[in-house]
DNA sequence: AATGAATGAGATTTCATTCAT
DNA sequence: TATGAATGAAATCTCATTCAT
C-alpha cells in the first residue's frame, strides 16, 4: 500500500520537473533555459534534479517523448476513428494535431519550437522522434486525390508549418483548433473566389 | 585612396562578425551560441567584438535588423515590379521571400529561427522588426479576391507559416525557391483534383 | 550532534568569506580587490563565492553590515553603562568606537574605508547604514555643555573625522584605543597652555 | 608664434585629463574609474590618453602631485604672510587646507581620497608625496604652547583627520572653509562651557 | 528523495594597453 | 595628437554537474 503511495508521489515530482522544463523551453528556447530555472519553478534546487534526470539533454529528451507521444496518441486515435474520405481524414489529423498543441500542452510545443541543432548531443534522437511522428502526415498526404502535378512533399510539409507556426500567434478565445484545422484544409483545397 | 580601403576594412570586419553570428544562431540557436564561438568564427578573441557591438543582445539585434532588410527589400522590389493580379503579388512576394530565405543568407533564416523570447532583453524590438515586416503580407492578402468564408488571417499566417518552415527541410538541388512559392500558392488555390 | 555540526560548518564558510573580504576591502578598497582574490584568500574558486553572496556588491553589502553592527554594539553598550556626565559619555563612546575600529576588526574598518560612491549599486544601502550608525553621536554631542557659539555638528564631524582616520596612522605598540579616546576629548576640551 | 600655441593646446588637453580623472576618482575611486571613463569625461578615445600618460597609474600620480602642489602652495603661502603667534599660524594653514579642499578643486580632493594601498604599484610615491606635503603642519604643531601631557602627533593626526573628512560631508552655502578652519581650531583649544 | 555546498569550466563583459595610421 | 581597431588578460557571474549527507 506504501509502495504505489511512494511511486506515485515520485512519479508526481517526475511529472512536474517535466512540465515546469517544458513551460520554460517553450518561452525561452532550450538554450535560455538553466537547470536553475527549472528547479526554481519546480520549487526544488537544481542538485535535485539530477535524481530524476541524468542530465539536461536527458530531460529536454523526456519532455521531447511526452510531446510527441502526445500528439501520436491524438492523430493515431482521430485517424483510427475517422471515415475513409482522404481530406477529411487529413482534417482529423490536423485537428488532432492542432488541439494538442494548441491546448496549453507545453510538451507538445517543445516539439515544433525546439530545434534538433539546439542540442548538439541529442540532435539524432530528437530527429529521429519527429521523423517519426510525421510519418503518420506522409501517408495521410500520399492518399489524396491530388492532380498530378501537385507536389505531395510541399503539401505536407506546407501544411506542417502552417500548423507547427500557430502556437506564435494562436489566441484561445479566437478559434478553435477545430476550425482552425478546418480552415486549413479547406484553405489547401482551394480558397478563390469562382 | 587609403580612406574608403580603411572604411572598407572596418566594414568588412563588422560585416564579417555579422555573417559569423547569423550563421551560428541559425544553427545552434541564440541561446547556443557563445560569444566566443562567433569570435572563433571570425578569428577574433572574444573581446575584440566588443568593440563592435555592445553586447550579444546588441550583435542580435543587428543580425536581425539586416535580415528583415534583405526581406524587406526583396518583397518590396517584387511588389513595386509585378502586375496587378492580386494572387500574382501575393506569388510574387512569397518567392521573393522564399528566394532570400533559401539562398543561403543567414540573415533572413535568423528573422524565422530565433524567437522573441530567446533575448528577453530584447523581446520588444525584435516583435517590432518582425511585425513591421509582416505588415507587407497583410496589405497582399487583403487584396486577394476570396469566398466570403475565408478568414483572411488564418490564410496569411499560414502561408508565413510554410515558407518560414521550409529552412528546416529544403534541400537546394530539388527544387527553386520560385518553384516551391507557385507550389504554396497553388496549393492555396486549389489542389483538390476535380 | 550532526546538525549543528553542519550549521556550524555552513557558518564557518560564510564567516571565512566575509573576513577575507573585509580584509582585502580595507587594504586594496572596494575597486582594488576582485572576488578572485578574495576566492583566493579563502580557499575557494570564484565560482563558489556565489553560491554565498548574490553579487560583489551584496558581499560588500554584508561585509558593511557586519561592521556597522559591530560599532553599534560596542557603543550602545558602553553608553548604557557609562555614567551621567555628557563628557564622560562622549568619551565612553569615542573609546568604543576606537576600540573596534583599532582592535584588528577589518569589518569596522572597511565602514570608515569604503565610501558610498565606490559601489553605486549600494549606494543607498550604505549610506543608509553609516548615517544610522552615526546617529549616536549626534545625541551624545548635543548633550554636551557648549558655549553657545559652538557648532555642535561641527564639533561631531570633527570627531568623526579625526577617528576614522586613525586606521590610517594608527599602531598598535604606542597607545591604547582607550588612551586615544581621552587624548582626542581632552584636546576637544582645551589643551591650550594656560 | 604658432608653436607656444600649440603647447598651450597641448597642455590644455592635460588639464584636461587631469581634470577628468581627478573627478572620477573623487567620485568613485581610483579602482572604481576606468581609464574609458576617463576618456569619455574628456571627449577622447581611451587610446589618446596614452599619449599623455603612460598609464593609469602615472594619471594617478600626476592628479596626486597636482593635488600636493595646490595644497603645498596655498598652506606655504599661508604660513609665510601669518603673524607669530602659533595658534594663528596654524588656524591659517589649516584655513589654507581646507580652502583648496573644498573649493571644489578635485585634484587636493584625491590627494585625502585615494589611499596608497589603492594602487600598488604607485604606493610608495603616493605616501611620499602625502608625507612630504604633511611635514608643514608637524612644524607648526611643534610649535605650539601645550600642557606637557599632550600628545602633538595625536593633535596633528586629530586635525588632519578631522579636516580631510571634510570633503565627505561639506556643503557649499552653510559655512565658509575659513570659518570651519576657525571652528576646528577654537574646538582644539577649548570649547567645554565653564 | 532531496539538499547544501561546492566545483570547474565557461559565459558575457570590461579593462588597461598597444599600435598602425 | 589622436583615432580606430584590436588584444589578451582578467573581471564578474552563470552553468551543468557532483556528492556527501
Amino acid at each position: 500500500m506504501s509502495a504505489p503511495a511512494q511511486t506515485l508521489r515520485s512519479d508526481n515530482r517526475r511529472e512536474l520537473i517535466l512540465e515546469s522544463a517544458a513551460e520554460l523551453f517553450v518561452r525561452h528556447g532550450y538554450g535560455g533555459t538553466s537547470m536553475r530555472d527549472i528547479a526554481k519553478a519546480t520549487g526544488m534546487l537544481s542538485g535535485s534534479l539530477y535524481y530524476h534526470f541524468a542530465s539536461k539533454e536527458a530531460l529536454l529528451l523526456s519532455v521531447f517523448e511526452e510531446g510527441v507521444r502526445l500528439l501520436s496518441d491524438a492523430v493515431d486515435h482521430a485517424l483510427a476513428t475517422s471515415p475513409d474520405d482522404p481530406w477529411e481524414r487529413l482534417q482529423a489529423a490536423a485537428q488532432a494535431h492542432l488541439s494538442v498543441l494548441l491546448d496549453g500542452s507545453h510538451f507538445a510545443q517543445v516539439v515544433v519550437r525546439v530545434l534538433p541543432g539546439d542540442a548538439p548531443g541529442a540532435q539524432a534522437e530528437l530527429i529521429a522522434l519527429r521523423d517519426q511522428y510525421e510519418a503518420r502526415f506522409h501517408t495521410v498526404v500520399d492518399a489524396l486525390p491530388l492532380t498530378p502535378d501537385t507536389d505531395r512533399s510541399v503539401l505536407r510539409l506546407m501544411l506542417l508549418g502552417a500548423m507547427n507556426h500557430t502556437p506564435v500567434w494562436f489566441q484561445p478565445g479566437r478559434a478553435t483548433p477545430a476550425q482552425l484545422a478546418r480552415h486549413f484544409i479547406r484553405n489547401l483545397r482551394g480558397t478563390a473566389a469562382p
